[in-house]
DNA sequence: TATCAACACGAAACCGTTTTCGAAGCTTTG
DNA sequence: CAAAGCTTCGAAAACGGTTTCGTGTTGATA
C-alpha cells in the first residue's frame, strides 16, 4: 500500500539500463537514442517519478528556499509582506520558510543559524526590536561574509552592507501631518514610540518637518510615548486631558483607534472635532467606525521588491552594487479626516 | 573576503585524518582516542564548522521541514495557527515552509507537488475555498499514499484518513446563541456564508440547536447569507431593513463589525438595542468600538496541537490510530453584549 | 614468544542526483 | 581496407555527510 518513491536507481534496474543513461534520458538529452528515451520517459510518467529535492539542493548547492525572518506574524504589515514575497517567489519557483524572531535578539540568531546552513540560498529579514535595541549585528556579518545574500526590509540598519527595500517614512509623517495641517488644523498631536525604533524616529521627524514647514513649533507637550505594543488607554486618556489637539497622527494603527475611542467616550467626535490619521494601513483602520485616514505602506509591494532583489542577487551571484529601494506611502483617505 | 563554508573533507585535510575520523570526533564518538578529538574539536570551533543540513537530509531522509499549506495568510486566524505551530516545531528543532494556496485548487495542489518531493517531512494544511467546492481531494490521497503524514486543520474533509485538529464550530455557535438567549433576546439574526464551507455549516447548526433548544423556530428571514470575503454593507443594512433584530450573531468578524457600523448608523446603540457576538477573536473584535464579544478559536492552541500531532507521527513513523483532536472554543465577553 | 583483545583509525558504501569522460559498435570516408 | 567519426551508452566522480566494517598497532596474557 505504501507506494514508495520512485528514484532514478529503480528506473535503471527495471529497464536494465545504467543510472545516468536514465538521467540523461529524462532530460531529453541528444546523447540518447529516440527509442530509449522513449521507454525511459514512459516507464517515468507511469510510475509518477519526480527527481529529489534534496539530492538536487546538494548537488547544484541550490535548494531554492528563501529563508524569511521577520518579528511577529499576528501583524498585518509583515503578513501583507510575506504575502508579497510568496507570490513572487512561488511564481519563480522559490518556496519560503518562515522564521518568528518574535523581536527577540537571541531567537533572531538561533533562526539565522538554522537556515544558514544550506537550508536555503538567501534571507530577507526586518530586525527584531531585541536587535534594534542591542545593536549588534554581527549575526547579520556573518552570513553576508559566507557569501549568502540578504535583503532587509523595513526595519533596517547601516551597519550592514546588503540589499534594503525601505519605506519612506519621513515622507509618510509629513504626508500626514500636512494634511492634517491643510485642513485647518493647528494643535497636532503625535502618538509614537520610543525612539530606537529606526521607523518611529523618522516618522517622528516628518512630523516635526511638516510643523515647522508650516510655521508651527513642536511642542514635546503634544507629543505622547508610549512604550511598545503597550496599549494603555489610560495613558492616552491622561494625555488628552493635559492637551486638547484638533488633531491626532499615530505611528501606528493600534494607538490610533484606541486613541479614537478615548477621544469619543470623551464626547469628542472624529472628524468634526478631531481628525486622525494612522500609520498601517491595516484591518483595523479599514474597518472602524469612522474609518480611518491612513499611511499605507504598501507591504505587499515591498515583500515582492525585496524577493525580487534576492533572487536576482541569488541567480547572478555577484556581491557589488548594493542598492536600497525605497517604497513611497500614499495616504489614503478615509472617514476620520475632514477631506475637503 | 568570502569566507567558504567549511567541509569535513577541508578539515580532514588540514588536520591529516579521514573523514570518518572528524565525522565521528565532532559526535565524541568513543572510538576516537581524546587527543585526535582535541585537536578535530578545537579546530572545527576555531573555523565555525557547521554540519551542511542539506546532506544531512539526504544522508537520513529527513529533512526537519515541516510544510504548512493555508489559504491566506493575511487573516487573523490562519496566522495564529502558523504562529503557533511554528513555535512547537522550532521548539522541536523544526522548521516551517509556509506555503499560500489564495483559496485555489490548483494553487494547493501545485504547492504540495513542490514540497511532497522530498523538501518537507510532513504538510499541515487548511483546505481552499477552491477545494472545498469542487470536493477534489487527490492531491492530498497522493501525498498520505506516499507515506508521507498529513494533518488537516479547521477545514478538513472526511475524505481523506488522517490526522485532524478542528474547533468544535457547533458548540462555538451554541455558546454564543445561548449566551444570546440568556440576555432575553429573541429575535437573533445569523450573519454566514454560503453551505460549502464546513466551518459555516456547522455554525448554522449550532445557532439552530440553540434556537430550538429554547423553544423557538428557526427563521429564514433572520438568516442573511453573504458571499465569502464580500463585504457589501449596503446588503447589511436592506437585511436590517427587512428585519428588526435585538442580537446578531456572525460567523466571521468582519460581517459582524460591519453589521454593527451598520447598526449604529441606523442609530441603534450596541449593546442596549442590539447585542453582538462574532465569531473568531481578532484584532478587529478586542480594538472595536465597543469591543466585540467573541468566540475564541484558540488557532495559537490549534496550530501547536497540529505540529505536535504532525512531529509525533514523522518521528515515529506508523500510520495507523489516525486522530481528530477536537479543540474546544471558548467566549470571550466584551462591550458588545449585555453581560449580567 | 605466540596469541589475543582493546584501541584508534581509515576505506568504502550509501543517500539521489548531475555531469564529465571514455569506450564500445557502427557507419562513413579516402 | 584502415582510419576517422558518429551514435549511444556506462563508469565514476562529485555534492557533504553517516555508518559499517575491516585493519594495523599496541599492550597484556598465557
Amino acid at each position: 500500500m505504501l507506494k514508495q518513491k520512485i528514484t532514478l536507481k529503480h528506473i535503471a534496474k527495471e529497464l536494465d539500463v545504467s543510472i545516468s543513461t536514465v538521467s540523461k534520458a529524462l532530460k531529453n538529452s541528444e546523447e540518447i537514442s529516440r527509442d530509449t528515451k522513449d521507454r525511459i520517459q514512459a516507464f517515468a510518467k507511469l510510475y509518477n517519478y519526480k527527481p529529489n529535492n534534496i539530492a538536487i539542493s546538494l548537488k547544484n548547492k541550490r535548494t531554492k528556499n528563501i529563508g524569511v525572518i521577520i518579528p511577529d506574524i499576528v501583524h498585518h504589515f509583515f503578513t501583507t509582506v510575506v504575502r508579497g514575497i510568496e507570490k513572487y517567489a512561488n511564481a519563480q519557483g522559490y518556496n519560503v520558510i518562515v522564521c518568528l524572531s518574535d523581536e527577540s535578539f537571541d531567537k533572531e540568531v538561533i533562526n539565522m543559524e538554522m537556515l544558514a546552513n544550506g537550508s536555503i540560498d538567501g534571507f530577507i529579514m526586518s530586525l527584531s526590536a531585541g536587535t534594534e535595541k542591542k545593536k549588534d549585528f554581527n549575526h547579520l556579518k556573518e552570513v553576508t561574509e559566507q557569501g549568502i545574500p540578504l535583503v532587509l526590509f523595513d526595519r533596517v540598519t547601516n551597519e550592514i552592507r546588503c540589499d534594503k527595500v525601505v519605506i519612506d517614512d519621513i515622507l509618510g509623517a509629513y504626508l500626514a501631518t500636512e494634511k492634517l495641517l491643510k485642513e485647518g488644523r493647528k494643535k497636532i498631536a503625535l502618538l509614537t514610540t520610543e525612539d530606537f525604533f529606526s521607523v518611529s524616529k523618522n516618522r517622528n521627524l516628518g512630523y516635526e518637518k511638516a510643523l515647522r514647514d508650516f510655521g508651527l513649533v513642536v511642542e514635546e507637550k503634544y507629543i505622547l510615548r508610549l512604550p511598545f505594543m503597550d496599549i494603555d488607554e489610560d495613558k492616552i486618556s491622561d494625555f488628552l486631558n493635559s492637551i486638547v489637539p484638533d488633531a491626532v497622527l499615530s505611528v501606528n494603527e493600534i494607538f490610533g483607534i484606541h486613541c479614537m475611542r478615548v477621544l469619543q467616550r470623551k464626547g469628542l467626535k472624529v472628524p468634526e472635532d478631531v481628525s486622525i490619521i494612522g500609520f498601517t494601513d491595516g484591518l483595523l483602520a479599514r474597518h472602524a467606525n469612522p474609518s480611518i485616514t491612513s499611511i499605507a505602506q504598501h507591504g505587499e509591494k515591498m515583500g515582492e521588491t525585496a524577493a525580487r532583489m534576492l533572487i536576482e542577487r541569488v541567480e547572478r551571484e555577484d556581491e557589488s552594487n548594493y542598492r536600497t529601494e525605497i517604497i513611497q506611502p500614499t495616504i489614503i483617505t478615509r472617514e476620520s479626516t475632514l477631506n475637503f
